[in-house]
DNA sequence: AGGAGTGGTAACGCATGGGTTTGCAGGGAG
DNA sequence: CTCCCTGCAAACCCATGCGTTACCACTCCT
């Protein structure tokens, strides 16, 4: 039985960092270690880990310049590019899902 | 910092089954032993635990009538109803994403 | 008596995603 | 000489999410 599209979607953007970065990216090219300055608690490797993943997922591009140091850039694909419309619906309804639940005076934190 | 709500409204729905759960749950309200049968391949253990944590975060109701044999029903909150316009963006999207990732040939199955 | 259908909980195991630390290459700047 | 900058990889650890199995309580049906 086939996937829920829904469901692939929800599975291209749920890492950890992925929004975020899908944000700083709808901003234009970046490079590598730029992410990281405008992300700083993010480590190395789970930067490249969840870069890499976009790549694959073809939401993201990958270019080397063989320079010293190096130069490695960052940009979303036409793909990825196409992401941002339904990003903008995610966060229309998250601003109003927040405005929801704290007028329903509930702290849905996840600390107990 | 505040947390981008595009990422809180990926924590609700993020799920392994939520948005299938979500699916029928918008077709309207199940009892708890007719969604088991809807989603087979789901425990009863998972089951109970992505619908308490719906509940916990105000997508979903749960009501119990005191009968035997016990019936517990699960329903949308207007919260989880205002959801419907997004997850279609999101079916229109993966759909898109689908018919461009096998057009472009690959076969991007997670099994390396 | 025994089975099924109801909606759960408790104990346990395991894969995975994320985090920490360390090292590398190769040139420029002090 | 030594340190910094660039982008990365390997080894390791740990919390969490999901899955497996078993058990419960109550009633009706056979």
């Amino acid at each position: 039985m086939q996937k829920c599209p829904v469901e692939i979607t929800v599975e291209l953007i749920e890492g950890k960092w992925k929004t975020e970065l899908l944000r700083h990216l709808l901003g234009g090219t970046k490079r590598f270690n730029e992410l990281r300055r405008l992300m700083p608690e993010v480590t190395q490797r789970v930067m490249t880990n969840q870069l890499r993943e976009m790549e694959r997922d073809g939401l993201v591009e990958r270019t080397v310049y063989a320079e010293i140091p190096p130069k490695v850039e960052y940009r979303l694909t036409e793909l990825g590019r196409s992401l941002e419309p339904m990003l903008l619906e995610m966060l229309r309804w998250g601003e109003a899902y927040v405005r929801a639940a704290e007028a329903a005076g509930c702290d849905r934190s996840r600390n107990p």
